[in-house]
DNA sequence: ACTATATTAATTTTT
DNA sequence: TTAATATAGT
C-alpha cells in the first residue's frame, strides 16, 4: 500500500511524504503536487507509521479545500478511514471541540453562531445607539481584526488612546456584550474559545499524534496558536503553503508565520517542490513574470514540465457585456475548434469580485451553456431561506435577539424599526432577552416602557404565537427523523409563507419559493437517519478517559448542528464535484474560492485598475498574487481580458500588473488559431486522447467563425454594431443590436445561482452572416464616405479630453474583416519576451493583409472614426441605449408553469425546461418529491439544482419577460 | 410619531 | 441586489 502512494510521487514529493522530521514544511509553488504530497503524508502515516486516523487533525481554510481534501484522501486510503480522520476547517474543528468539551470553559451548552449579517446589525446598532461617528462595517472589520491578534476588548481599552480609539473600545466592549448576551459566538470566537480551551485543558487533545495544514501562507495569530495547542502532545506538524499564494491578509493572514514556525521548532525541515505538472510552459511564465514584479519577494525556482503551448491572450474589448459575449464566443469556438476534447466543465471563469458575474452569466444564459457559481451569494443567504432559517433560529434559541429583531416583523406585522429599537434597549437594560421581554408583555406579565399601540402588540403576539408553536414542537416531538422537516413546514404554514412571498415579491415569488423547497428538501436530507449517524460520527472527537464530553444525540442538538452547518457553510453532501463534471457545467468563480483548483481552460476578464487590483484593496502585492494564483489555475488556454469601458462607462486602464515593461511580451491580443498541431499539444497537456481529424472538421463546420476575429483587438465596437447602429438611424427607429448573428437568441436561461438542464440550443446561423458581411461593408463604406465628404482635418483631431489612456487608432479595415491567419507561436522564439510596453506598441497589427478578399478602402481607418466622433454623436450614443435595452428585465425571474403567461407560438425556447407540474397549496404539508441524489447540489457551491419539479429561470432581456403578465 | 413605500446610490475577497 | 434616505400614509 505504502509503495503504492510513493510510485506516483517524484523524489522532492516522496521525500516530503516519507521524511521522518517531526515538523515539517513544504513550500510548494501551485501546480506542484501540494495537496497530493498533503494526502499522501497522511496516506503514509497511517500505514506505514500506524497512527490511528482518528487522532490526525487535518486543517483547511475553505469548506471547498476541505472538501476537495477529503476526496483526494480517500483516494488514497478509501472512503471508511478517511471519514475517521478529523478533518475540516479551523473552524469547523474548533467548532467541534467547543460543542463537545465547551463546558469546561463556561460556556453555554447550547451556543449559536453570529454570521457576518449578525455581526454587522450589532455594530451597526450600537454605532447608531452612541451616535458615534465610526463607520460600522469598519469598525466590524475592526474588531475581527483585533480578535485575530488575539486581544480582546479589556486588553484594547487598557491600551487605547483617547479619542477614536477609545470610541471603537467601546463598541468593541459593547459588542462582545451583545454577543454574550445572545449567546452568541462569532467566527473570530470560534478560534478564540477553542485556543482558550485546549490551552486550559489540554487533555482534550492527548490523543492527537499527527497535525497537517493546507494552505499554511493563510494562518493568522489566532490559527497559528491552535496549530501548537492541536499538537501540543506530540509535536508532529506537516504544513504545506506557498506565500507566492497569500490572498487573506484581509482575513489578517500572516505569511511571517512561516518563519515563526522555524523559531519554535528548530529543526523544521523545509522541502521545496519545484516541478509544476499543471500548466503549460507559455502560461508558467507568464505568471511568473506576473508575480517577480514584486521585489521584496525571494526568488524562486519554478520549474515547467510540460511543453510551452499556446500563449496566454490579452484581449481588449469595448464593454462589459462585448467581454461576455466575447468570452462565450471563444468558449464555444475553443470547444468546437478541438473536436470535443473539451467540455464545458473544462472552462472556468474566475472574478475577482463576485458581483461582476452578472453580465457573464447573462452571455452563458443567453447562449445555453450550463455553468454553476461558486462564492457570491450564498444559498442560505437569499432572503427568503435566511427568513426562515432565522425562525429555526430563534425557535432553537430563543435569546438569540439579533435573530429575533430581525424577523419579528417579517413579514410585516406593523412593529416597526423604531419599536424595535426601543425593545431591544428595554431588553438590554432590564438584563433580559428580547424574546423575554415580548413574550412576557405579549402574556401580560409585564408593562413594557416602550410604548405598544394596538396593531404592534397584535402582530408580536402573532409572532410569539408561531416561536411558541415551534418551541413546543421541537420540545414535543419523539421521533427526530420527522422534526427538522415538520418544524420547516409548521413555520412556513403559520407565515402563510407562499402568499407572502407572492405578494412581496410577484415578480419572481415562484423561484423565490422553489429556493424554500429546497430548504425544506435539505431539511428532510439531514433528518434522515442514516445521514445524522454520518454526521454525528464524523463530527465526534474520540473519547478521552476522565474526560467528560457532552453528547450531541438530543433532538434539539440535531437542529443546533444543522444551523451551525449552515452558519460556517459545511455541506453536508460532497457530491458537488462529481456532479459539475456530470452535468458539464462551466465554472463561474471567485479567485479565492478557486485556489487549489485547476480547469484546462481559464478565463480572467475584468482585468483594470479598480478591479485587480481592487479599488478598495490596500496591500497591492496580495492583489499582484490574487492575479497570479488565477492564472496559475489554468492547464492549457490562458485568458485575460479587459473591457476598455467598465460598467460605468468610464475608461477604465489596464490592470496596472499587465502594463509593466514587458508583460505584453507574454501574451497574444486576441484567441488562438487552432490548427491540428494546438489540438495535439493540448491533449497532450491535459493528457487526453486527441479527437480525430474527421470529428474537428465536423465540429468546425457548425462553427460560423474559426478565428477571434469579430471583436476588434483595441476593443472597439465591432463592425456590426457600427453598421446596426447607422441604419437604425436611418429607419429612425432603433433596433436592438444584440450580435444576433453570433448567438441565438436562446430565451431559456438559468436563474443565477442554479445550474440548468437545459440542452445547449443549436444556434442558426446558417446564412445570416452572408448578409452582415454586406451589411456591415455598406455601413464601412458608407461611413468612410460621409467622413471624407465632412473635413480633411478630422481625423487628426485631439483625441477626447480625460482620457487616462489614449487608444491608438491605427486599425484600418482590413483588420476588422480579414481572415488573420496566425502563424503557430514559435514555442522556442517566443520563450524570450521582447521588450514592448503594450500600451505604446500600435494595438492594430495586420498579420497578413494579403488574405483579405475585400475591397481595401484608401481611407482613414474606421478606428480613428471612432475615436474622434464627438460625444454627443449617435456613434457614441448607441451603446449607451442599448445598455439600458439590457437592463431592466435582467435580473427578473420567472417561472414556467403549466399555466405559463404564454409566449408567442413561434419563441421556441420554452421547449427545452421542465413546465410546473403544480404549485404547491399553502395548507398541504411541504414536502418535495425524493430526487436522486444526482440531480441535488450540496450547499457548499452556493447553486442549489431543484430540478425534480420546476426550473428556476431568468428570462433574457427581451424574451417575453415584459409580456408576461406583471404589472 | 411611526410605519410602509418609492427612489437612489453603491457594491472585495471567507469563515 | 441591498441599504440608506425621502416621502406619503396611518
Amino acid at each position: 500500500m505504502d509503495s503504492d502512494i510513493l510510485a506516483s510521487l517524484n523524489s522532492a514529493q516522496s521525500d516530503a511524504v516519507t521524511s521522518q522530521a517531526l515538523v515539517l514544511q513544504v513550500l510548494a509553488p501551485p501546480g506542484s503536487g501540494k495537496t497530493k504530497t498533503l494526502t499522501a503524508r497522511v496516506a503514509h502515516l497511517i500505514a506505514r507509521h500506524q497512527l490511528k486516523p482518528w487522532n490526525i487533525i487535518v486543517c483547511t481554510f475553505t469548506v471547498k479545500a476541505a472538501s476537495e481534501m477529503k476526496d483526494r484522501i480517500q483516494g488514497f486510503v478509501g472512503a471508511e478511514v478517511a471519514k475517521q480522520l478529523k478533518l475540516g476547517t479551523f473552524h469547523s474543528i474548533s467548532l467541534r471541540y467547543l460543542k463537545q468539551y465547551g463546558q469546561h470553559i463556561g460556556l453555554d451548552k447550547d451556543f449559536g453562531i453570529a454570521d457576518t449579517s449578525d455581526s454587522k446589525a450589532i455594530v451597526k446598532r450600537i454605532v447608531k445607539k452612541n451616535d458615534l461617528t465610526i463607520d460600522a462595517t469598519q469598525a466590524r472589520n475592526r474588531i475581527s481584526t483585533q480578535k485575530a491578534k488575539g486581544i480582546d476588548c479589556e486588553q484594547f481599552m487598557k491600551g487605547a488612546k483617547k479619542g477614536d480609539q477609545q470610541e471603537f473600545g467601546q463598541v468593541y466592549r459593547d459588542y462582545e456584550a451583545t454577543l454574550k448576551a445572545s449567546n452568541l459566538l462569532d467566527y473570530d470566537d470560534l478560534l478564540l474559545r477553542c485556543g482558550f480551551l485546549l490551552r486550559s485543558h489540554p487533555q482534550c487533545v492527548s490523543n492527537v499524534e499527527a497535525l497537517l495544514i493546507d494552505e499554511f501562507q493563510d494562518t493568522n495569530n489566532i490559527q497559528y496558536d491552535l496549530m501548537t495547542l492541536f499538537a501540543q502532545r506530540q509535536n508532529r506538524i506537516t504544513i504545506v503553503g506557498d506565500p507566492d499564494q497569500s490572498i487573506y491578509g484581509f482575513r489578517s493572514a500572516e505569511i511571517k508565520n512561516l518563519t515563526r514556525m522555524k523559531e519554535q521548532w528548530p529543526d523544521t525541515l523545509t522541502i521545496n517542490l519545484e516541478e509544476n505538472y499543471r500548466s503549460s510552459g507559455a502560461i508558467l511564465h507568464a505568471a511568473q513574470n506576473i508575480i517577480e514584479q514584486d521585489e521584496s519577494r525571494p526568488p524562486k525556482t519554478l520549474q515547467a514540465t510540460h511543453s510551452h503551448g499556446l500563449r496566454p491572450i490579452l484581449r481588449k474589448l469595448p464593454s462589459a457585456t462585448g467581454e461576455a459575449t466575447w468570452l462565450v464566443s471563444e468558449v464555444q469556438r475553443i470547444q468546437k475548434m478541438t473536436g470535443g476534447l473539451l467540455q464545458p466543465s473544462d472552462f472556468a471563469v474566475l472574478l475577482r469580485s463576485a458581483t461582476i458575474s452578472r453580465p457573464i452569466e447573462h452571455a452563458l444564459g443567453k447562449a445555453g451553456v450550463p455553468y454553476r457559481m461558486i462564492g457570491g451569494m450564498k444559498f442560505y443567504d437569499r432572503i427568503e431561506v435566511k427568513l426562515i432559517v432565522d425562525y429555526l433560529r430563534v425557535i432553537s434559541h430563543p435569546d438569540n435577539s439579533e435573530a429575533v429583531a430581525r424577523i419579528v416583523n417579517m413579514p410585516a406585522r406593523r412593529v416597526g424599526e423604531a419599536t424595535i429599537k426601543s425593545l431591544l434597549e428595554e431588553a438590554r437594560s432590564q438584563d433580559l432577552s428580547l424574546w423575554r421581554l415580548i413574550l412576557d408583555t405579549v402574556q401580560g406579565r409585564r408593562r413594557p416602557t416602550t410604548k405598544l399601540n394596538d396593531p404592534s402588540m397584535k402582530g408580536l403576539s402573532i409572532f410569539v404565537d408561531v416561536i411558541l408553536c415551534g418551541h413546543t414542537k421541537l420540545l414535543s416531538s419523539q421521533t427526530e427523523a420527522v422534526i427538522l422537516v415538520d418544524l420547516v413546514n409548521l413555520v412556513v404554514k403559520k407565515l402563510s409563507f407562499q402568499s407572502y412571498l407572492t405578494k412581496k415579491y410577484p415578480e419572481d415569488h415562484e423561484a423565490r419559493w422553489t429556493n424554500v423547497e429546497e430548504l425544506i428538501a435539505q431539511a428532510i436530507d439531514a433528518s434522515d437517519p442514516e445521514r445524522l449517524q454520518a454526521m454525528l460520527q464524523e463530527n465526534a472527537l474520540p473519547t478521552i478517559d476522565g474526560l467528560e464530553q457532552r453528547t450531541a444525540s438530543s433532538l434539539d442538538d440535531m437542529l443546533s448542528l444543522f444551523l451551525a452547518n449552515i452558519a460556517l457553510t459545511a455541506s453536508t453532501q460532497e457530491k458537488a464535484e462529481q456532479d459539475g463534471e456530470k452535468l458539464q457545467q462551466l465554472t463561474i468563480s471567485t479567485i479565492h474560492a478557486a485556489k487549489g483548483l485547476e480547469w484546462p481552460v481559464v478565463f480572467i476578464p475584468a482585468c483594470y485598475d479598480g478591479s485587480i487590483p481592487h479599488s478598495r484593496a490596500e496591500d497591492h502585492d496580495e492583489e499582484r498574487r490574487l492575479l497570479y494564483v488565477g492564472m496559475t489555475r489554468a492547464q492549457a488556454l490562458l485568458y485575460l481580458s479587459c473591457p476598455i469601458k467598465n460598467t460605468k462607462r468610464e475608461e477604465t486602464s489596464l490592470s496596472t500588473f499587465l502594463l509593466q515593461p514587458g508583460v505584453s511580451g507574454f501574451f497574444e491580443e486576441h484567441g488562438p488559431s487552432i490548427a491540428l498541431s494546438s489540438v495535439t499539444g493540448l491533449a497532450t497537456t491535459l493528457r487526453r486522447d486527441c479527437p480525430s481529424t474527421a470529428v474537428i472538421n465536423k465540429d468546425k463546420r457548425t462553427l460560423e467563425r474559426d478565428e477571434d476575429n469579430y471583436w476588434s483587438v483595441n476593443g472597439e465596437e465591432p463592425p456590426e454594431e457600427i453598421a446596426k447602429w447607422d441604419y437604425g438611424k436611418g429607419g429612425g427607429k432603433f433596433e436592438p443590436t444584440r450580435p444576433a448573428a453570433v448567438f441565438s437568441s436562446a430565451a431559456v436561461t438559468m436563474q443565477q445561482g442554479f445550474s440548468t438542464a437545459s440542452a445547449a440550443v443549436q444556434p442558426g446561423f446558417t446564412s445570416v452572416k452572408a448578409q452582415y458581411d454586406e451589411l456591415m461593408e455598406k455601413a464601412v463604406l458608407q461611413k468612410v464616405d460621409k467622413r471624407a465628404q465632412q473635413s480633411n482635418t478630422t481625423t487628426v483631431e485631439e483625441p477626447p479630453k480625460g482620457r487616462k489612456r489614449q487608444i491608438e487608432g491605427q486599425g484600418s479595415i482590413e483588420s476588422f474583416f480579414g481572415k488573420r491567419s496566425r502563424p503557430e507561436p514559435a514555442v522556442e522564439s517566443k520563450s524570450k519576451p521582447t521588450a514592448t510596453v503594450s500600451s505604446s506598441r500600435p494595438l492594430h497589427e495586420i498579420r497578413n493583409p494579403a488574405s483579405h478578399q475585400r475591397p481595401k478602402v484608401a481611407a482613414p481607418g474606421l478606428s480613428s472614426l471612432l475615436q474622434h466622433k464627438p460625444r454627443n454623436a449617435p456613434l457614441y450614443s448607441k451603446p449607451t441605449v442599448n445598455a439600458h435595452a439590457n437592463r431592466a428585465p435582467d435580473n427578473k425571474y420567472m417561472f414556467l408553469s403549466s399555466s405559463p403567461p404564454q409566449p408567442e407560438p413561434d419563441e421556441n425556447e420554452t421547449s427545452d425546461t421542465v413546465p410546473t407540474s403544480e404549485a404547491a397549496h399553502e395548507d398541504e404539508p411541504i414536502v418535495p418529491k425524493a430526487r436522486p441524489a444526482s440531480t441535488f447540489h450540496t450547499t457548499s457551491m452556493q447553486s442549489v439544482a431543484p430540478q425534480r419539479k420546476t426550473l428556476g429561470v431568468r428570462l433574457s432581456r427581451d424574451g417575453w419577460a415584459n409580456r408576461g403578465g406583471r404589472k
